[in-house]
DNA sequence: TTCGAACTTGAAGTGCACTTCAAGTCAAGC
DNA sequence: GCTTGACTTGAAGTGCACTTCAAGTTCGAA
């Protein structure tokens, strides 16, 4: 495969391919006549990228997961840590969900009038 | 109050404060000798916008909240996508998290493997 | 063999959310 | 009066995750 084709196979842009090989997140990749020729290893490997991303990893850290050999103990680790902040993270969005569910529901006509309703009637109650 | 009293009671930076009330979060500040000086108003505007930000808005689409005079109706429509968008960034949390746990529990020697595995038996069953 | 699409490179550009910097102003305490 | 520290400005810098660009090469089909 070329390039283009795993691009597309991973619905990515052919310049991200690129640069996650120069950031190090792929291996460099073999190449035909300049042109970089890729074995079915690549599609895995992009499905475990896109996933790390979408757990919120950042490229670097997704350097992390693949580089030194042992990769089950750093795994672990970063899994683990990475679950946790997951945990936080929906925690928060669900109180975003919960505070724009009272701005739909309140008759505020103002976010400030909400905001204000939001922190806790300090002042003029109703 | 000053820039300074502002932002480290809503644990900003000042330079955060100057660069929202450049961006239109904030209105233009009143001056006093070419300081900036705010009123009480500007804590709940901040706390609005802090909300906002964690709600997953955008600084543009905060400043979209805030423009224009009918809030409510603006509001609740953004307010309806921005829930709906946090249901979806939710539910990819948890797959991620899913997919984390899986990694944790399995006893893969390499990322690739958890992958491959990911991937759905289209090889070597177990 | 000639054309265009797909590729190559390194460098620069993008958008977000800020921060940092340089140079200068102002207020208060000593 | 002078220093110190908090402030002012606009401009430039930062880090992330890419994309875009310019200039050149290669492939495959007509």
């Amino acid at each position: 495969m070329r390039i283009g084709e795993v691009a597309a196979q991973a619905g990515l842009a052919t310049s991200a391919i690129r640069y996650y090989e120069r950031l190090g997140l792929l291996p460099p990749a073999r190449r035909v006549n300049g042109r970089r020729v890729y074995g079915e290893d690549v599609r895995v490997r992009l499905v475990v990228i896109q996933g790390a991303i979408a757990s919120g990893f950042t490229l670097k850290e997704i350097r992390g997961l693949f580089a030194g050999r042992p990769y089950s103990a750093r795994l672990r680790r970063l899994a683990g840590a990475k679950i946790r902040e997951l945990d936080h993270s929906i925690e928060r969005s669900r109180a975003m969900q919960g505070l724009l569910q009272k701005a739909l529901r309140c008759r505020c006509l103002t976010l400030e009038e909400c905001g204000r309703r939001m922190l806790g009637g300090h002042g003029k109650r109703a």
